[in-house]
RNA sequence: GGGGAGAUAGCAAAGUGGCCAAAUGCAUCAGACUGUAAAUCUGCCGACUUCGGUCUUCGAAGGUUCGAAUCCUUCUCUCCCCA
């Protein structure tokens, strides 16, 4: 096991707070002194979600862990999953069968092994313990909190003053992420700022509880490629784990530069020094900002796919956008017969959810077949070979009989 | 338990009998400029269309009217105040 020096030092690369930092060093010397590995809290919800880098900012740091020798417990929230949307959007979310959960599991698990070991973690299902209890236990559970505790949560007080519904069922959530820390007597869990409240509400409960509280860790929630939003699915604005190695390279390429820095820091291993230099290079013009998000776009496609992958992405990319050419590997569809409307082959093949779309579209220069501008949106086309269909900047088509 | 306010497109928010397929802002999408960056500018932004129009939308279901997002009834949901 490594020095509590030496664990802090790569702990703390990119963590935004630590709550506290005492405890910390407390808890790393004790389990240094006694050669006894820290319990790391990890909840999944298995409600399906696809892994984006989002969740590997966390997923990295949780490696780290492993590294350093420490125990990572993986909390399957198959409970908390059962009772409803923690966000409050949708009043209530269908109840996931036992199948269902263990599908997204072993869904989540195998995006999950792209980054962590598998053979030092431990899974556990919280419906173990909260399947168990009496209503009593619940009162009890959250008899120890008021509402002014709840309205310290920003998300609540801000909803409470602004006068949009909060369902109480939602505030058992964070007593219910706590109470998984005591049931599996956590030492440290980690989450995104966006968790803070959540990750208190378990050191307290431990502590009602007669144990020690466990450290929060907080990593900064990545922004997504739009820059301006936490990178969630449902905004669209997400670079998934299992996106194809030509996808997430463009995704990547497609982040504002101001993005760079704190995708470097938290996806990658690059030094926080080679880091810290990468603006001043870009304003001193030693460097072409798209060659580091080139390369910030290699390392990531390499990580999640191959080197080779990534160089093969990395080449057609600069083919189809630095020198407009045609992409080699695109879809293909084929049409039934020779002659076709071009709006209703659009439509047909995905590239427009309706005619009005495909005529919009049209309309505004933004079809073009075999590098040829359409501007006419009841043009019959006739297909005997091969022609590429390209819709926008980034969607082709190769259109066959 | 009593009183009041509200539900409009992806989101926010106007509209309170015909000029409303519904202002405006944001987002999406397309175009220009670039580095598939940002910023900016332009356009589009329910569906169908012979491009003249036509059809379906304003929480849900009924009703009044020549005509309803707008009025009435019932229902569902939300918020506020008082107790």
């Amino acid at each position: 096991m490594k020095s509590v020096e030496a664990q802090l030092e790569v702990i703390k690369r990119g963590v935004v707070d630590i709550v506290s930092e005492t405890e910390l060093i407390q808890k790393l010397k004790k389990s240094f002194e006694k050669n006894t590995p820290l319990t790391i809290k990890l909840v999944i919800d298995p409600t399906g979600a696809d892994i984006h880098l989002g969740h590997t900012v966390v997923l990295n740091k949780l490696r780290q862990f492993q590294e350093l020798g420490h125990k990572i417990v993986l909390i399957i929230g198959d409970y908390t999953a059962m009772i409803g949307d923690p966000s409050g959007r949708l009043a209530e979310r269908p109840q996931l069968d036992r199948e269902t959960i263990l599908k997204n599991v072993e869904n989540f698990k195998q995006q999950a092994m792209k980054i962590l070991d598998g053979d030092k973690m431990e899974t556990v299902y919280n419906g173990a313990w909260f399947g168990k209890m009496e209503f009593m236990d619940v009162i009890k559970m959250i008899s120890k909190f008021t509402l002014a505790q709840m309205l310290e949560h920003d998300y609540f007080d801000k909803r409470f003053k602004e006068g949009t519904a909060i369902s109480l069922h939602e505030m058992i959530y964070p007593i219910m992420q706590g109470y998984d820390s005591v049931m599996i007597k956590a030492d440290i869990e980690l989450g995104g700022t966006d968790q803070r409240f959540n990750v208190i509400v378990g050191r307290y409960l431990q502590r009602e509880s007669g144990q020690d509280s466990q450290v929060g860790l907080f990593l900064p929630v990545l922004l997504g490629t739009d820059g301006k939003n936490k990178m969630s699915k449902s905004l669209k604005n997400y670079i998934g784990v299992n996106d194809a190695p030509a996808d997430m390279f463009g995704k990547i390429m497609s982040i504002p530069d101001e993005l760079m820095p704190q995708y470097y820091e938290l996806l990658t291993q690059v030094p926080l020094k080679e880091i810290n230099e990468m603006p001043e290079e870009i304003k001193s013009g030693k460097v072409h900002p798209m060659q580091l998000k080139k390369n910030l776009a290699d390392i990531i496609v390499g990580k999640f796919h191959s080197d080779a992958e990534a160089k093969q992405a990395r080449a057609a990319f600069e083919n189809v956008f630095s020198k407009g050419e045609i992409p080699t590997d695109i879809m293909e569809y084929k049409v039934p017969t020779g002659k076709i409307n071009i709006s209703t082959l659009m439509v047909a093949a995905g590239l427009a959810t309706s005619n009005s779309e495909a005529r919009r579209l049209i309309t505004q220069g933004g079809v073009s077949i075999n590098d040829e501008k359409i501007s006419d949106f009841k043009k019959e086309l006739e297909i005997n070979g091969e022609v590429i269909l390209k819709v926008g900047k980034r969607k082709f088509l190769k259109i066959t009989r």
